[in-house]
DNA sequence: TTAGGGTTAG
């Protein structure tokens, strides 16, 4: 009897030294599982041999499936490793943990909510451990309601008190922009680490907060605390935003005094502050010194150059990088679109993808935004049927983008279409839509759409504001504007910035209200600066006024002491009166400081290709033809009464080659090489001109629209402009 | 906890 039992128990210890050999062995081999159907296969071998269901061995199944949604995103694994959740036996809080950590490792944190949705409904609790990647998911989201409820069951659950979860919480507000209530979680902390106190100063930072960032940091080294390398690139990457280059030199020196080792990502920190304030030579000092340039302080570099404008120093550095990934294509991209070069831009682009780069999102927006500037619709179609292929056809800033990029390319009816269509609008998608209208003159549509915002509770911000007291200055709206200004004070509780007072000096330039443009000038509540000056010199030239003329001009040279357009324009107004010692004195001061006036040119698209023309160009392989036709022209338009107006030319020459001069107007030769070519596309011609566009092209535009029975559309420095039968959309208003 | 590129105006 007792030999049988010694022997029950030595075949009874036997079978448990073998059953956990084989979880052994079964645990080696889930973790080489690459794909859901074998960890399937596995589960099934664990249930044929009918092993001890250890909880060891579930989590293992677990953890599995778990990695593998995190890897592939699959939803199917993700139900998978629920279904094994509720088959554990007695699902310990302590396993939730480890599905969060797995889950919050996962490129969509929509998984992580999932779970915790799936996990509150069958009642398991959650240990504190599950928290901090939870609110991790909660943040990535900006899901303030879920981060809310989730607070809530920390406090239930007594948790409040843990640093991990308190600083986690923190992320989340800032995350979510409620900036106050993270300080709330913060102040009520007696225990913060160098990651908590990392953690509230980049949320203010994030928040656009800066003096507060300057502010903690100061108040963190009082309290003791010494500060990390990570800290002090969140302090710099403030100072850049806030455009504070003292206070960034002071976290150099602190650098440079304390010893600190500057990693790759303090190197990137500073060349990035310098290169954000301004001192891109300073930047470019640093990015001197470094002994091996990486990948991304070069982006950073090339960036801060192409900010200033500086393209070809950024492209320099761009063809130094080796190995360039997405992101220092996309800064050479937005670089050139930005700076004015969308053409080569757009150039770039091609060569990205004729490298095989896969553009993203953010590269995408670069890329519309080019189109946008460069006004060429049939490129625009294009990109925007390749953005729809590549699945970014849904996403509301890829949405917004395009909204713009058609009413900038004239076609306002696409910019309405892709705006109805949209899945989802916000506050940027609406204040597009408005400029929209703004730019194509349309005010009564962009106030209606104003109106129409705010019926569906969107909040229009400080540009919404901008577009709509553009569309008024366009459309001489004197009193609605002064009502929208005052609308935007009192019942949107926005303060107007400098912007809204230049919309405003520009409202009342335009409508011959120069006195009262100066007032405002003079009471506003910043001092004036070139674009506000520049209006109102600019309305001063267009009307005749030369006294208050000359005063704004001065005004804007002391700002700006080599601004070519007003040095023009007061050499304009010295000729207009005649006194050509000035005039001499002006252009000799524009030649001695190597000041040039920017030069008109004008660009038409045609068959998906830029055309680009100069005053009297002849460089266009078809010139002769051109000339020839503008001739004809002439000679047709003078039968119905055209005479060339030469009040615009203000250079010292006889009133023949005045003549002469006003007709060889870039968009005037656009327009002829548009008459004789084949217009595969459109019967519609589209010109966009850099600067505004004169008296005489404005009725020479009106005329062909008549008599050719053609509709032309012309983008010109600030609106657009719609010939049709003779008349244009801007009732000569502009 | 950590860097470099992005959408409305100016």
């Amino acid at each position: 009897m007792a030999m049988s039992i010694g022997v029950n128990m030595s075949m009874s210890m036997s079978m448990s030294i073998c059953s956990s050999r084989m979880v052994g062995r079964e645990k080696g081999v889930l973790e080489s599982c690459k794909t859901l159907r074998h960890v399937k296969q596995v589960h099934a071998q664990i249930l044929r041999s009918k092993l001890d269901h250890s909880n060891s061995l579930h989590l293992k199944l677990f953890l599995c499936c778990c990695t593998l949604t995190s890897s592939s995103s699959s939803p199917s694994a993700l139900h998978y490793a629920l279904s094994l959740f509720t088959q554990i036996p007695n699902p310990h809080t302590r396993f939730s943990h480890q599905l969060f950590r797995q889950f919050s490792r996962g490129p969509t944190p929509e998984g992580t909510l999932l779970l915790y949705r799936l996990l509150r409904r069958k009642g398991t609790l959650l240990d504190r451990f599950s928290f901090p990647p939870l609110l991790k998911a909660v943040s990535k989201l900006s899901a303030l309601d879920m981060g809310l409820e989730v607070h809530g069951l920390v406090s239930k659950l007594g948790f409040h008190d843990d640093p991990f979860i308190q600083t986690a919480l923190i992320a989340m507000y800032a995350a979510c922009g409620r900036i106050t209530d993270a300080r709330l979680v913060f102040d009520k902390m007696s225990n913060r680490d160098v990651v908590t106190w990392n953690i509230m100063i980049d949320g203010y930072s994030q928040s656009g907060h800066y003096d507060h960032v300057l502010r903690l940091y100061e108040e963190m080294k009082i309290s003791g605390m010494e500060p990390d390398s990570i800290i002090l690139c969140t302090v710099l990457s403030a100072c850049g935003h806030a455009g504070n280059l003292s206070y960034g030199k002071a976290i150099h020196e602190f650098i440079k005094d304390n010893g600190f080792r500057v990693d790759s990502h303090l190197q990137t920190a500073l060349v990035n502050m310098y290169a954000s304030c301004g001192a891109v030579y300073l930047a470019r000092e640093v990015y001197d010194q470094l002994p091996s340039k990486h990948l991304v302080v070069s982006t950073a570099m090339l960036s801060g150059y192409a900010k200033i404008g500086l393209v070809e120093d950024a492209r320099f550095i761009f063809d130094q990088i080796v190995e360039k990934d997405l992101v220092c294509w996309s800064a050479m991209i937005s670089g050139y679109a930005e700076s004015d070069q969308p053409q080569e831009a757009l150039e770039l682009f091609n060569e990205m993808q004729r490298q095989r780069i896969v553009p993203d999102q953010i590269t995408m927006l670069s890329v519309i935004s080019a189109c946008a500037h460069v006004g060429a619709l049939v490129k625009a179609r294009w990109v925007h049927s390749y953005a729809d292929k590549n699945g970014f056809g849904r996403a509301l800033p890829i949405n917004n983008a395009l909204v713009d990029m058609y009413a900038k390319c004239g076609n306002l009816a696409g910019a309405r279409e892709v705006f109805k269509n949209m899945p989802r609008k916000n506050v940027i998608s609406w204040s597009s839509m408005i400029n929209a209208f703004a730019i194509h003159g349309d005010a009564d549509s962009a106030i209606a759409l104003f109106h129409r915002m705010k019926v569906q509770n969107i909040k229009p911000n400080a540009v919404t504001f901008i577009g709509i007291l553009y569309a008024c200055s366009h459309a001489g709206l004197v009193e609605e504007g002064e009502k929208f200004f005052s609308s935007m004070i009192n019942d949107h509780d926005i303060s107007p910035q400098r912007e809204h007072y230049g919309c405003m000096v520009d409202l009342y330039c335009r409508a011959k209200l120069l006195r009262k443009a100066l007032e405002l000038i003079e009471t506003m509540p910043f001092p004036p600066n070139v674009v506000i000056w520049g209006s109102l010199m600019s309305a001063c030239q267009n009307h005749g006024e030369l006294e208050l003329g000359e005063f704004a001009a001065k005004r804007l040279l002391e700002l700006e002491p080599d601004h070519d357009g007003a040095l023009v324009v007061l050499s304009n107004i010295y000729a207009k009166e005649k006194r050509w010692d000035d005039v001499g004195l002006v252009r000799k001061l524009m030649r001695h400081r190597g000041i040039l006036k920017e030069k008109a040119c004008s660009r038409i698209e045609l068959n998906n290709e830029v055309h680009v023309f100069m005053m009297a160009d002849r460089y266009h392989k078809q010139s002769d033809e051109i000339y020839k036709k503008l001739d004809a022209i002439v000679s047709q338009l003078k039968l119905v009464g055209y005479t060339p107006s030469t009040s615009g030319i203000l250079v010292d020459l006889k009133e023949e080659e005045k003549k002469e001069v006003v007709l060889w107007h870039s968009e005037k030769l656009a327009l002829c090489y548009g008459l004789i070519s084949e217009r595969k596309e459109s019967s519609c011609i589209r010109i966009v001109k850099n600067l505004r566009i004169c008296e005489d092209c404005h009725s020479f535009m009106k005329l062909v629209s008549k008599v050719y029975r053609i509709e032309i559309v012309m983008r010109d420095r600030t609106r657009f402009h719609h010939f049709n039968g003779g008349t244009c959309s801007c009732r000569d208003y502009w």
